[in-house]
DNA sequence: GCATTATTTAATGCATACGCAAATAGATGC
DNA sequence: GCATCTATTTGCGTATGCATTAAATAATGC
């Protein structure tokens, strides 16, 4: 197995990565503000590194800071879920419509293969928690295989910004089986080089994930997450 | 007339702001290394305002920080172009879809018929940075009609890593005499609310200007701009 | 009491200092 | 000459301190 990439080793990287942590993992609630100088205490470490990892998450807009007010987590409203997801679906259908025309070969398309027989294993036990995992796995790997860096950045700093939204409503929908069918249909259409194919499938399986999840989101009244 | 935003007040708005400049008019040119320490003393502050400026531009894609070599200002290949582009053409052509299924008001396409008008007017007078400033101007409107802040704010990072090279390739085109009509079909497929319509044709719009540049950028040996 | 002004508090923006590690130059051996 | 090892330099990462200024609180006038 190949070595992940070495821990960070600068105090900034590991306070980004502890920070993108305690946000996704909501030890820092979406709209909660917090003062540099508490974070600092927290990570053990001096303001420093972590204003610069501030810096570097409000660029991603996981983020916003306010002077005098602290670090703001940023809460999604559906609004907001609906603007990201129109993003992503238009950027990963281009995706996967590239994927399709590179004609991968099948080492190429073996970690896709396996996000999708992951999904279904997670789904027949039953473990959403893994399902989430696997599914953010295929998007992953199908804005790799785009081909285009820029997307494959934009698509990762937009999927962090929904990550707790995704995850709040990961049990209030229904047995996501719809979904798996449409991953293997793009898969299938990559796999034949239907370019055009994909790119259809996908738009559409990224629309019904956005009225979804904005639905849940509403009929729940969760403006902010 | 109301007011343009106050001018930044923090060494690191001021640093982040001159910085910009700085690479847009060449006196950061593309691939150059410059010490931190080197750029505090131009701009006549410490290193911090500056590492902060520059943790904030290499989050919009303009630079690059590398330990020990210095701030790296980013140079764009033929193949960002075409990543980029790409990028664009998706975003910008949902933008307009979704302005036209807004129906927005004649005030709200004012400034799109501005820079219209502003483009034939720089077209007639030969005047190819006005043009350019006004094509800037009609992109800028119009995803800012689409009304999704996301893809307005990604257009606008994307358009800055590309403005450099867009600046070289104006003197070598053709006089965009096809662009303005672009432009011009947009503009009514806009505001007769025909949303397909404004995205077929932006999207070709944006497709052509992509090829246009590429083609001239390979053509001049042009491999990092 | 209420509004307005003065005072205090405290978080930030930034300058500064310093140790460490990387890069470079220099020395040594072969 | 060339390689290897050592010394030196230098740029960065980070801690720290302080002036500034917004916010909070108290004080004052009406």
């Amino acid at each position: 197995m190949k070595q992940q990439d070495v821990k960070p080793q600068s105090n900034t990287q590991r306070a980004i990565e502890a920070m993108r942590q305690m946000i996704f993992a909501g030890d820092l609630p979406a709209g909660s503000d917090h003062l540099e100088s508490e974070l600092a205490e927290q990570l053990g470490m001096s303001r420093t590194p972590i204003r610069e990892a501030a810096l570097t998450l409000e660029g991603q807009g996981l983020l916003e800071m306010r002077p005098r007010k602290g670090v703001r987590i940023l809460p999604v409203s559906p609004d907001d879920m609906r603007e990201i997801y129109d993003v992503l679906t238009e950027l990963e259908s281009l995706a996967a419509k590239q994927a399709a025309k590179r004609r991968p070969s099948h080492a190429d398309l073996a970690p896709l293969a396996k996000a999708i027989t992951d999904m279904d294993a997670a789904l027949a036990a039953g473990a959403l928690e893994d399902w989430a995992d696997a599914d953010e796995r295929f998007h992953k790997e199908l804005v790799r295989l785009g081909g285009n860096s820029r997307v494959r950045m934009i698509v990762n700093m937009l999927s962090d910004q929904v990550r707790r939204a995704r995850m709040i409503t990961l049990h209030m929908r229904p047995i996501p089986v719809k979904s798996n069918e449409d991953h293997r249909a793009v898969f299938d259409a990559i796999k034949s080089g239907d370019g055009d194919q994909a790119h259809i499938i996908h738009r559409a399986h990224r629309q019904a994930a956005k009225d979804l999840i904005v639905g849940l989101l509403e009929k729940h009244k969760l403006s902010r997450v």
